[in-house]
DNA sequence: GTAATTGCGGGTATAATTTATCCGCTTTAA
DNA sequence: TTAAAGCGGATAAATTATACCCGCAATTAC
């Protein structure tokens, strides 16, 4: 039930796009502790699926294909780890014998929708904002406490 | 975001003790298309999850250890697939360094604990009466269409 | 008390998926 | 023309999921 790395990372960078206007791969990568090389298969991803557009050569870089208002954790999710189901009956459908009248199949069908939905409520420019807020406070914290932690 | 066989195999398992009281491990493998060496396992997990009790011996089988309306969706889930967390950071608190201000973990928690929640909200006595009805549709459907499908 | 049945638990094999890295290529701007 | 940056294909390594097997323990019937 969990979502994979590649989906983190992924909400990591546009994140970060969120607040940046451009970024290269590299320097997201290091903000965000990924591996750069695997953040670059990850952002082809996020580029095939309309959500970033990408520059290449000297002074590129990535940006977002549209305000971060309008990216949902829903679209980012979708685009890294495919369509949000809870059971495979769904995605491949005429597998499972039991489909035309399985009950437990008709309530995964109702969770995942209303997870979906969840998801699709959250949008990045929020997310920017509620960070900003907890950055302060945490910033706060570890010059009390001595904590650690990138910014 | 999906749930594992396991899981799935673990649901129709219940589902199936939900409507007979009593039944042996390769009777239910047999019903529901489940490799039965392997639903022995899962059986197993059930049991240590305190969700079935298991007899041996001649005549033995196994049981719901307590009344389908007492067993939802989430005790059978979080006994197969552990906790209900949509992020890794939860269930190995301290490893990510973005931990005390991250608004996406914040946002996942939310979701997960709603997820969760939801899952909680199911039971089998319900999905029982649920089947029972679908599985009247289809039995016309078939009728009608020469579909098929163990029932 | 012996035999048949049924689950227990440990081990192993296979497959699938996830995570990560590498390298030559194309595009782009200076 | 060159250096920077992403593209895309290949592959390796690690982890997890799926499945099977076997001897053992418990239980019941005879």
């Amino acid at each position: 039930m969990q979502l994979t790395r590649q989906g983190d990372y992924a909400m990591r960078a546009i994140l970060f796009l969120a607040a940046s206007p451009q970024a290269r791969i590299q320097e997201i990568a290091r903000a965000q502790f990924v591996p750069k090389e695997y953040l670059a298969k990850i952002v082809q991803k996020l580029s095939q699926a309309g959500i970033v557009t990408t520059h290449r050569g000297v002074g590129g870089g990535i940006t977002l294909a549209r305000p971060p208002e309008e990216i949902t954790l829903l679209d980012v999710v979708e685009a890294i780890e495919g369509p949000v189901a809870l059971n495979s009956c769904f995605i491949r459908p005429g597998e499972c014998p039991r489909e035309s009248y399985c009950a437990i199949h008709a309530e995964l069908e109702h969770i995942g929708n209303t997870l979906a939905r969840m998801f699709a409520n959250v949008n990045f420019a929020d997310l920017a904002k509620k960070e900003a807020a907890l950055c302060k406070g945490a910033k706060a914290w570890r010059l009390e406490t001595g904590g650690v932690g990138e910014m």
